[in-house]
DNA sequence: TCTGGGGTCCTAGGACCC
DNA sequence: TCTGGGGTCCTAGGACCC
């Protein structure tokens, strides 16, 4: 962390050095109408897995009066009204479409912070704000040419400010430039302070019972009161307001810590062998995602829920916890123990909706600790099969290789009714023009 | 009928140690 | 009535983010 020196917004200008955050505009949105002109100016949503909730709108959208967030059969009769386009999410596409944004992006900036995979911060050395603004005006207009995904850049000093200003950009769907510390005090009194980054509803509720309204009220708190009402973070979220860096920009991304890989199935599932599928296909998945990032595990939590909304029956979550005694990447390890503790948890009886799986306890494969019981040839030899799965996975789609114990027939898979094709990642669904 | 998924950090409290 | 003090590590739960 940076120094944490209280400065106030005079301070701001001398400060000689910006953070930018450049967002992509209703992402998922807008990466379904590159590929489909016709949805220009129309309104557009896309869903959740399964296709449940609506996770991102176009701006038609926004103006037709659905909400994030929204479950889609709650909007079913706007969509009939405004014909809403509806789609289901394609991660492959956005996540490709994202690499290409944020490429340009790293080609221009040396410090880049991909936080999100809609969004980065870069931070900037400039002469002057108004050569940054220009500069950061060509470049957006560069990602839209050459991408076809438009976006809006803030400006500021600090992360948190540079968020704020971003907010402004999006409504003018431009640049924005919060430097200037003039306009702070009237920029920082538009915005309601649950609006801010890094407060939530809940301290948000706090904030208003205590009179603290707006972005301006909560620069000015007191640092002790601030603290009594939330955790360190809400006094760092002040000083940031105050032009203060707290946060840094993170250009090379930390391994993550635990990985996570859990998914609501397309119906309900009563039986034990079809969740065993599942959670052998979900582990999977996370042992991949464990590789990846060259790390073993040595923890392995498996849970199984039921529908939480469900009026008929309660709800119920299951979970069970187990230590290995020498971390693996294994799949088939980690396969043979989490079907092990399915087995413990499962109860006949109520439809299961949901499986998780946690994987923690998180070591560089490089560097793990053996075990004396570790059998180190047969090691090897499952490291030796996992790095030609993963190389095969990788050229030639995922599960082109895959576990046998994953099911062949995945009644269980998620419901995505309304996908677009994989128009960049997929051979056979590229896109084809008609003349 | 239908309600996402994957993360992070912080804190309080318990277990344990000398 | 009286019940050490100081420390670390781990975990569950809360809050936040996209």
């Amino acid at each position: 962390m940076g120094s944490c020196d209280l400065r106030n917004t005079q301070g701001l200008i001398n400060m000689g050095k910006y953070i930018a955050l450049i967002d992509c505009n209703n992402f998922y949105a807008s990466c379904e109408r590159v590929f489909s002109p016709s949805l220009k100016n129309k309104p557009v949503v896309v869903l959740s897995n399964n296709d449940g909730c609506v996770i991102a709108r176009s701006a038609e959208a926004k103006m037709a009066g659905i909400k994030m967030g929204e479950p889609l059969f709650k909007c079913k009769d706007i969509i009939k009204k405004e014909s809403v386009k509806v789609f289901s999410s394609n991660y492959t596409l956005y996540a490709d479409m994202s690499n290409r944004v944020m490429s340009i992006i790293k080609n221009h900036f040396q410090d880049v912070e991909v936080y999100s995979i809609d969004e980065a911060f870069v931070s900037i050395e400039a002469v002057s704000v108004e050569n940054l603004h220009e500069e950061l005006i060509s470049l957006r207009s560069k990602i839209l040419k050459w991408t076809g995904i438009p976006v809006s850049i803030g400006v500021s000093t600090t992360k948190t400010l540079a968020k704020l200003a971003g907010r402004k950009a999006k409504k003018n769907l431009g640049v924005h430039c919060l430097c200037d510390s003039k306009d702070f005090t009237n920029a920082l009194r538009e915005v309601k302070v649950g609006s801010v980054w890094g407060v939530g509803r809940r301290l948000e509720k706090k904030f208003f019972l205590k009179g603290v309204y707006d972005a301006y009220q909560l620069s000015v708190l007191d640092h002790k009161r601030a603290r009594s009402l939330g955790s360190v973070n809400i006094v760092r979220t002040i000083l940031e307001l105050n032009g203060v860096r707290c946060l840094s920009i993170d250009s090379i991304p930390d391994n993550k810590r635990q990985i996570t890989t859990s998914r609501a199935f397309g119906s309900l599932v009563y039986t034990l062998d079809v969740l065993q599928e599942a959670v052998s296909a979900y582990i999977s998945r996370a042992a991949e995602k464990l590789r990846i990032q060259g790390s073993s595990c040595s923890t392995i939590t498996v849970a199984l829920s039921t529908n939480r909304f469900s009026q008929k029956e309660s709800y119920s979550f299951f979970v069970k916890t187990e230590s290995l005694i020498s971390s693996t990447d294994s799949t088939s390890k980690l396969v043979s123990v989490g079907k092990r503790i399915l087995e413990s948890i499962f109860k006949k009886g109520p439809g299961y909706k949901k499986a998780h799986i946690f994987l923690s306890g998180l070591e560089s494969s490089a560097s793990k600790q053996y075990s004396l019981e570790d059998d180190v040839a047969s090691i090897a030899k499952d490291t030796n099969l996992m790095r030609v799965l993963d190389r095969l996975n990788v050229s030639y789609g995922r599960d082109t290789l895959k576990y046998a114990s994953t099911g062949m027939s995945r009644d269980w898979l998620m419901k995505r009714e309304r996908k677009s094709p994989s128009y960049t990642t997929n051979w056979s669904e590229i896109l084809t023009i008609q003349l």
